[in-house]
DNA sequence: ATCTTATTGCACGTCAACTGCAATAAGGCT
DNA sequence: AGCCTTATTGCAGTTGACGTGCAATAAGAT
């Protein structure tokens, strides 16, 4: 089970995340401050039941952590990932991220980053179909080294 | 607005479908006819909301749509389709169904196919990470030409 | 026509996600 | 530091999509 799919700073990042909020016309509380810390730490994208999971019982409701990804989602410091099961994520993006795509285990449900993206020959037939404003989304799903593995022997 | 998804022989494939269905061991109820032939007029993916929309005061329940829709997603009669709003979609796989995406307008919400797919190289590469069993989802969106005419207008 | 049993409609349950409101606290001002 | 304005929070309640238990119904085999 790996996840990579953020390497940052998580001090820069902290800061930038704070800044962030503050120019907005954001307050900084103890909750976001949790929030942010809490967001930074994860290694794939999470749901925002990962969120309230990790905060259970610590003083910040529920409603608070939705009312947060909302916020976070409108600053775009957090982006939506779709893994098409039902569940909603997301995930930082970093003041310098670039970008990326996922390689879900459709098993153990790991997460790996793939940094390339070969979908450019479709975007410019679709700018020749007369749309602008062109982007996309583009997730991969199979079996895992380890998955394949054991999957195999038994 | 366009909206060209699915370009089939409705009557041929209402066969394949009930057939499908027979075969599987379903019943061929009223219900399940009526919401077949829906499904096949959608002209781009639908939600169960707007199936539900299409047969109320029709003496078929949303619960029985619901039900139908997990049949026939189990018999791959219909796949899943993200558009990332939130909305779970479905798509009628047809018979001799080819690989497509799709291309949303952000703005009017109509949808096109588009049947290029230029994403081979990643899932070599996702091959020799160990991966197997490999597949995808990609959607693209953009403002299509008459909604990004109406907005350089404003 | 009869019988077996999958399917349906109804009512209710569940769960994630959101909202109104009074209480609280962040951060600017003095 | 203390005060004041107002964004933010916690709480309780709401919403809406979706699922489920069960008795009644109807498909399709005999």
């Amino acid at each position: 089970m790996k996840n990579k799919c953020l390497l940052i700073d998580p001090a820069v990042e902290l800061d930038y995340f704070l800044k962030k909020l503050r120019d907005n016309g954001n307050r900084i509380t103890r909750q976001k401050k949790a929030l942010a810390r809490a967001i930074l730490q994860f290694k794939k994208p999470f749901s925002s039941e990962e969120l309230c999971t990790k905060f259970e019982n610590s003083g910040i409701d529920a409603s608070t952590i939705y009312r947060s990804i909302a916020s976070f989602l409108d600053l775009s410091l957090l982006g939506t990932v779709d893994f098409s099961d039902g569940t909603k994520r997301y995930e930082y993006l970093p003041k310098c991220g670039h970008h990326h795509h996922h390689v879900v285990c459709t098993e153990c449900k790991s997460v790996e980053a793939i940094d390339i993206c070969g979908v450019q020959e479709e975007e410019k037939k679709i700018a020749k179909m007369g749309y602008t404003n062109i982007f996309h989304k583009l997730e991969f799903f199979g079996l895992c080294r380890s998955c394949t593995r054991s999957i195999a022997r038994s």
